[in-house]
DNA sequence: CAATTGCTTCGATGGAGGTCGAAGGATGAA
DNA sequence: TTCATCCTTCGACCTCCATCGAAGCAATTG
């Protein structure tokens, strides 16, 4: 009937409210068992299970077993990349949902968003950086510059092995909660590895991020307004 | 139950065929009437009527109403992106469509994505522009350099409106067909129009893009392999 | 070897929604 | 006004599929 790729099939996929929340659950990067993600998505085990294997069919997700348990993780950095699209998107057009957990203020604060940094906190350092020059936006496009490379490398993060790697060095990654970007790509996947090494936050349930002591000096003595 | 915007709302309105169908034709950046959508989609006005009404309530297609016909066209330029970037995950999992239609080798020698050239022929322009140092790559971001800017101009392009708007100048749009890079942004958009008023391409059917004698010459000598 | 845990398959149920025929506006043309 | 065209609403049908209970398989533990 019409030419193409067949979009409607992946974004179905999507389209369900569980499988959809099954992916949200996985853009923290981590590889989760399938009993985790019936908890995340509120369905059944059995449910869960229809659905992983839906989403593995279809190239979203890759599933790995290890003894009796089964890791399914995000098939790609793309796939990652078209759902903060369709998150954005989302939030834009006002699909927000009617119910707002309790974790959600938490979530806007600081949370993990394909292993990186976002909410409030990941545009603090997104603004501070570009502020001071670390950064050069250019329309959508995000480029490091010389005082930029300095300062990553004084943050503990060798910058030539990850050049080396076909995917960007710094991304814009747009935040639904804050409308404002902040800093993916390779660079910022370092930075809040970086940051976790140092103790400077701590991950607590699903994809939220809390600030330890140590880490709030640390913000405010690196990446100040 | 979840935290955060309802991406599943937004994808399952992508996820139908016919609505998939109703959107991919307006990625040819025109607005259509009702009826040329219901063609497009394969469907009869009525049921093409309620999908149309979807589309708007979820703030992907906006309406206009004209006599008694009705355009409808992509909201934003945002739903554009959101939708190529589908089409290029699902042709990455290999969600090719079972029937490839008569245009399909046209589309792949030239087409039109949301206003700027594609296909076989914007990677040609696209490659050629890379080569000779007018554009530089860097990892996904794309930035166009002097020897580009005086190369725009003389093709016929005042770069100083299109930079005053927000959106990015250049941006790399990953082609479905050739699995390679094209240009898109204002950029591309105002090249492709260039080339139209130039007699160089002609519309067809859909999204094809034919080529003139004129055009032909004319590639040759200014975007040479 | 049980027993337990984690995942999967099967089958039945129920609901959501895509589809079109028929009819009803709404707009413009003759 | 009358007609034709374009679109919309209503109603009915029907398919698809999400969901879960029950049972089965697989792997680890005691």
């Amino acid at each position: 009937m019409k030419e193409g790729p067949d979009i409607s099939r992946v974004a179905a996929l999507i389209g369900d409210p569980a499988r959809a929340n099954i992916l949200t659950a996985l853009m923290s990067g981590k590889a989760l068992t399938a009993a985790e993600l019936a908890e995340e998505a509120g369905v059944t085990p059995q449910t869960a299970s229809s659905h992983i294997a839906r989403l593995a069919a279809g190239g979203l997700v890759t599933t790995r077993r290890q003894g009796r348990h089964k890791y399914v993780a995000l098939a790609s950095d793309e796939v990652g990349t078209v759902l903060e699209s369709l998150i954005g998107l989302a939030a834009r057009s006002g699909h927000l949902r009617t119910r707002t957990g309790p974790r959600d203020s938490a979530l806007r604060h600081a949370r993990v968003c394909y292993n990186h940094l976002a909410g409030d906190l990941g545009v603090q350092v997104y603004d501070s950086l570009t502020v001071r020059g670390m950064l050069a936006p250019e329309g959508e496009a995000l480029a490091i510059t010389h005082a930029g490379r300095r300062f990553a490398e004084a943050f503990g993060i060798a910058l030539a092995p990850l050049e080396r790697r076909r995917a960007p060095l710094c991304r814009n990654c747009l935040d639904w909660s804050a409308r404002r970007y902040h800093l993916g790509g390779a660079l910022g996947r370092a930075m809040l590895a970086r940051m976790e090494a140092a103790d400077w936050l701590t991950r607590g349930e699903g994809r939220v991020l809390t600030l330890t002591r140590k880490g709030k000096a640390g913000f405010a003595e690196s990446f100040p307004g």
